[in-house]
RNA sequence: GGCGGUGUAGCUCAGUCGGUCAGAGCAUACGGCUCAUAUCCGUAGAGUCGCUGGUUCGAGUCCAGCCACCGCCA
């Protein structure tokens, strides 16, 4: 009877634009996930989208759509990514669907049964000038962060869930559990907040209708966590009380980022006491990525796309950049320099080529065919600590160590390889055996390699496997074995799994030096000839993806007074059509018209070549459309 | 303001109960091999272990104060 094993994610707000934080969480809960199912586990992992909720349906009802065609369209996003980054999810839950709704609504109406939700008012501010709701925790002196002036309060019915009946429960179970919260300084914080004594929590909205309705009163829409965490129940069949639920609830660990922790740690839980369902085993709260030293931000424009990275590093080298830079749990900075660093010196020069090396020792020493020969010695022995030890850091999560732990095991062949020097037993007949010996070790670490590496590259694993020629079911258990076997087998010479990145041409990598160096390159021009150019500011008003065509979108540019046009611009990889309508852009209006994709295009929409793709060219101030730049 | 954390080699960080703990990886330098993706293996560091005091035979390792940065809460 395999073990079963439930790993979450969270689920994602669908009208997020996905970054690597997003791939982050995701990338590790898939590699947790494809190592239980190696060790044998029947594993359920979940992923989703979170799609209700007053952003949606303000997004929705600015592009005239129904929120949910809004959800439809942009939920492909997450869909898209987990599909390029290789992540191996069992579900994927949306809280539009009808099981969630069913789900959600059960869970309140047995909570509210048990009397744990009662009706009452919530208070709030609104800062009229800057059109903001506010807390009354964000309020600074009672006024508006942002502007300082003092906001209107309002008042709003709503339901509440009787969270403080649950605090010294919850505090016995964090005290009775330490791996409950993880890691262990952000179960200090919980503690701490929950010590601090536990408020009614309001759970419903009357302000916006884009959600699941409150059982009994339609007036009220159920408010984003008590519908939101539910999704781990709704995946598995609750409320009814499916094979799927009775094996895999409660959940073994929902990774999560650190900013939703407190309604994983305190909400969550709370809710499963209210409804006596059992908590799960664990939340694992990772950190979050700067970029090049810098917080994230859409201001900056530093967001890094995950999709531009995968295109440009493949996914498995982001994958392994993303779990071995950073300890899981703490906070990590990305930047390519960095990623190109990890790729050569981890993946090319160590992984890659320790497979080039041996496979193509074994082509010329031993026509590519693995001898029978006895492999117990040394390599052995590293190999069996390795495994173990491997098996012990991913029960943690300490997914960068379980990664050294591995390349401690790539550093070890190599080693051997210098010891037993292959090319100079090569030369002299009387020590076949021990060349034997030697490559069939050798190889037999490559293919505990390719296991082990499965979960974090499993493109890569696929193709070392290929090169190895293993059997179909290579990827189990049983295969961690030292001496699984390769005996016989006939192998070809192995192309390099990860060509180095030329340093010199890496984007990017170099500073930045636009000054001199442009300006040395370029043609001085008058401003008479500037002038001819035609630039004007635009509004987009309408975008959709052209067939058949990666890079491009269709626009239709409101350019004011000179009326509208169709412009096509290579921008799709980077935006979608839903991100650039309402966008004001700098467009080219005096370009001689085009046909790109059998399409006219009346113009360009100007452009930068940045650091983390393609950025369109703003402004940094309101203007209308039709302005004449000069 | 309250609570908590961090500050160790050029960079990123390990250092469990105080006594070979002054370490690893990257980068750099030198040496070796030639099977391999100019890859690999080995050797090398004049780091006041943030600062100042204290406890102790002995302190990155414990205590106090200070400085800097960060997190949670208010």
């Amino acid at each position: 009877m395999p073990e079963p094993f439930y790993i979450t994610t969270p689920i994602y707000y669908v009208n997020d634009v996905p970054h690597i934080g997003h791939a982050y969480t995701t990338v590790a809960a898939d590699a947790a996930a494809r190592y239980r199912r190696m060790m044998g586990s029947e594993v359920f992992f979940l992923t989703g989208t979170d799609e209700h909720g007053q952003k949606v349906e303000t997004s929705a009802a600015e592009q005239g759509v129904s929120p949910k065609a809004l959800a439809d369209r942009v939920v492909t996003r997450f869909q898209k990514l987990w599909e390029v980054l290789n992540i191996s999810h069992d579900d994927f839950i949306r809280t539009t669907d009808a099981r969630h709704q069913e789900a959600v609504q059960t869970l309140w109406r047995t909570v509210a049964e048990k009397g744990d939700i009662y009706l009452g008012e919530y208070e709030d501010w609104y800062c009229t000038p800057c059109e903001t709701f506010l807390t009354a925790l964000q309020l600074q002196e009672g006024t508006c962060p942002d502007c300082g002036r003092e906001p209107e309060q309002l008042k709003e019915e709503s339901y509440f869930f009787r969270m403080s009946r649950y605090e010294q429960r919850l505090l016995a179970h964090l005290e009775a559990h330490p791996e409950f919260i993880q890691p262990e300084s952000r179960r200090n914080e919980i503690l701490q907040f929950v010590r601090g004594g536990l408020k009614d929590l309001s759970i419903s909205r009357t302000t916006f209708s884009w959600g699941i309705p409150v059982p009994g009163n339609d007036r009220h829409v159920i408010y984003v966590w008590f519908d939101a965490l539910t999704n781990y129940l709704s995946a598995l069949g609750y409320p009814s009380r499916t094979e799927r639920f009775g094996a895999f609830w409660p959940a073994d660990v929902h990774v999560i980022g650190k900013d939703i922790l407190r309604f994983h740690a305190v909400y969550w839980p709370t809710f499963l006491m209210a409804a006596e369902l059992p908590l799960p085993r664990q939340v694992f709260s990772h950190g979050w990525w700067t970029v090049d030293g810098e917080k994230m931000s859409k201001s900056k424009g530093n967001v890094v796309d995950p999709v531009e990275m995968v295109r440009r590093y493949g996914a498995d080298p982001f994958r392994y950049f993303l779990l071995r830079e950073v300890p899981f749990g703490l906070d990590g900075d990305f930047s390519e320099k960095a990623m190109v660093g990890r790729f050569n010196a981890d993946l090319a020069n160590d992984l890659g080529n320790v497979f080039s090396r041996v496979t193509a020792m074994l082509d010329k020493y031993c026509e590519g065919i693995v001898p029978r020969a006895d492999t117990s010695g040394d390599l052995a022995v590293q190999a069996e600590r390795a495994v173990q030890r491997v098996d012990e850091e991913m029960e943690r999560l300490a997914f960068h160590k379980a990664l050294q732990e591995i390349w401690g095991l790539i550093n070890g062949i190599n080693r051997y390889v210098d010891q037993k020097a292959p090319w100079a037993l090569a030369r002299e007949t009387s020590r076949r055996a021990e060349l034997d010996g030697a490559m069939a070790s050798l190889m037999e670490a490559l293919r505990v390699v390719t296991l082990l590496v499965s979960p974090f590259m499993p493109v890569t694993a696929e193709q070392a496997a290929a090169v190895l020629g293993l059997q179909e079911g290579w990827c189990s258990r049983e295969g961690l074995r030292w001496g699984a076997s390769l005996t016989g087998a006939e192998i070809a010479k192995a192309k390099p799994l990860f060509p180095r990145i030329d340093t010199a041409e890496t984007p990017g990598r170099e500073p930045k030096q636009p000054g001199a160096a442009a300006a040395k390159q370029t043609e001085q021009i008058t401003l008479q000839e500037f002038n001819r150019l035609d630039l004007r500011t635009g509004v987009i008003r309408e975008a959709e993806a052209v067939a058949k065509s990666e890079r491009l979108l269709k626009l239709l540019v409101d350019l004011g007074e000179a009326g509208s046009r169709q412009v096509v611009a290579g921008i799709a990889e980077v935006y979608a059509p839903d991100d650039v309508i309402g966008k004001t852009v700098v467009v080219l209006c005096n370009l001689k018209p085009a046909k790109l994709m059998g399409i006219e295009s009346q113009g360009m929409i100007l452009a930068v070549e940045g650091e983390n793709g393609l950025s369109l060219v703003g402004l940094d101030r309101p203007v209308l459309p039709g302005g004449k730049i000069h």
